[in-house]
RNA sequence: GGACAGGUGGCCGAGUGGUUAAAGGCAGCAGACUGUAAAUCUGCCCGCGCAAGCGUACGCUGGUUCGAAUCCAGCCCUGUCCA
């Protein structure tokens, strides 16, 4: 039996909440997802085979950084990302669009594209669509994400209006230059991003454009920038009914364990994000109870561990804070390990729980337990 | 015994007459982090007080001065070197 290229089957659904699996050549990606974030062709203070054994079908890597270093066309010398970094499933690469965002301050927009002066030497730097699906080609990724511009929260109506329109006529773009990308698009997938900022009209409006040019999944992107888990819930509750009820809804740069469960609850299919890893690095654990921040003095004698299921159950708190304290790579190392095996845990356990037609009693339960930071 | 150098807030360390409750770093106490310019960033950090403010503080004692961490004298202590 031949792997396809990109086949996405829903198991079941629950409400809005579905689960499934997205089949593709380098492996399985069960749905909902949650995909580990390895922007610089790695996770964070993880070694790959480590990352698939907490349960991750899916990784992410980034254009822009890869760009710059080590550099596309050397990384398709070096055999692509996967061969590079050690890791053979899917990797999903994120187009650059972030970045017009993140590196304001360092880029310039204009109908072509962004401009940027490199965050690592100035070296200016073109993206385009049609570079940016270039770079993904050279990366050998499996899911290519539209060049798109993210918008910061809180522009005005007509600026999201005019972003989006813009990033619209970038998907075109870049649905086309994927599309000549010969061997690689044959096997490999391409994900459009919806804009629109909070606005339900200019998200329909997104929503058809990308539709009308054909994608195989359908990205949400634009949210969690600042708006509040709220208005993010609230855009939420329209977004993804306006994508193809067949194909994937990825959530872009989402989120918090609560933020999972209020967009599973939604329609959503795939999520990223760097808090796990970010945030373990910075000494907050995500558990069941609630963010943990381990370098408060109250853990100094505790000798639990953060859950006695955790891979790395056999370290106590007391030892983590330490560890993280003292700015020991290994307290990077077991906190990245834990969040990331609680949001694959998380994520198993929605699906399970979709499966068995319970995800509202679960959505409950974990809502009743779990306790945000202040 | 002698000659230099020096004693600053928990620690290190700026500061040599006023705008100094005293730079900066560390340690400490918290917070943030959402398609990673992040093993990062922010706040607090003498005492009392919500605050205005008051009190105390730069080895000790005394002095000069309108005013001293800063100048002078004596004493105590530390380091290095010489006997």
């Amino acid at each position: 039996m031949t792997k396809p290229r990109f086949d996405f089957q829903i198991s079941a659904t629950d409400g809005k909440a579905r689960t499934g699996v997205i089949r593709m050549m380098r492996g399985d990606i069960r749905t909902p997802a949650f995909m580990p974030v390895g922007t610089a062709a790695t996770v964070k203070a993880m070694k790959p085979k480590d990352v698939r054994g907490l349960g991750a079908d899916i990784i992410l890597g980034n254009t822009y950084h890869l760009m710059l270093r080590p550099g596309a066309e050397r990384m398709d010398r070096l055999g692509g990302l996967h061969k590079f970094m050690g890791w053979d499933r899917p990797i999903l690469t994120d187009s650059g669009g972030y970045q017009v965002m993140s590196l304001a301050s360092l880029r310039k927009i204009t109908e072509e594209g962004v401009k940027f002066a490199s965050h690592l030497d100035g070296s200016r730097h073109m993206l385009t669509p049609e570079r940016s699906m270039e770079i993904q080609r050279l990366l050998g990724s499996d899911i290519v994400m539209a060049f798109d511009e993210c918008p910061a929260h809180g522009v005005p109506r007509e600026v999201a209006e005019k972003s989006m329109e813009m990033s619209m006529r970038w998907a075109k773009r870049s649905r086309d230059a994927f599309d000549a990308g010969g061997e690689h698009a044959a096997r490999s997938a391409l994900f459009g991003i919806q804009q629109g900022s909070l606005d339900e009209a200019l998200r329909k409006r997104s929503a058809d454009a990308l539709i009308e040019i054909g994608f195989d999944g359908y990205a949400i992107g634009g949210l969690a920038v600042g708006e509040g888990q709220e208005a993010m819930f609230a855009t939420l509750n329209f977004a993804p009914d306006q994508l193809p009820v067949d194909r994937p809804r990825y959530l872009m740069g989402v989120g918090k364990p609560d933020d999972l469960v209020g967009a599973v609850e939604r329609g959503v299919d795939m999520f990223d994000c760097v808090l796990p890893t970010r945030s373990g690095r910075n000494g907050q654990a995500f558990t069941w109870d609630g963010p943990v921040n381990i370098r408060n003095a109250k853990f100094a004698e505790d000798l639990t561990p953060l859950d006695p299921a955790s891979p790395v159950w056999e370290w106590s708190k007391a030892y983590l804070h330490h560890l993280v304290r003292s700015g020991e790579m290994l307290g990077a190392m077991l906190m990245t390990e834990h969040n990331l095996w609680f949001y694959q845990q998380l994520m198993a356990t929605m699906r399970e729980a979709i499966a068995q037609g319970a995800f509202p009693a679960f959505a409950a339960e974990f809502r009743a337990r779990y306790k945000k930071a202040a």
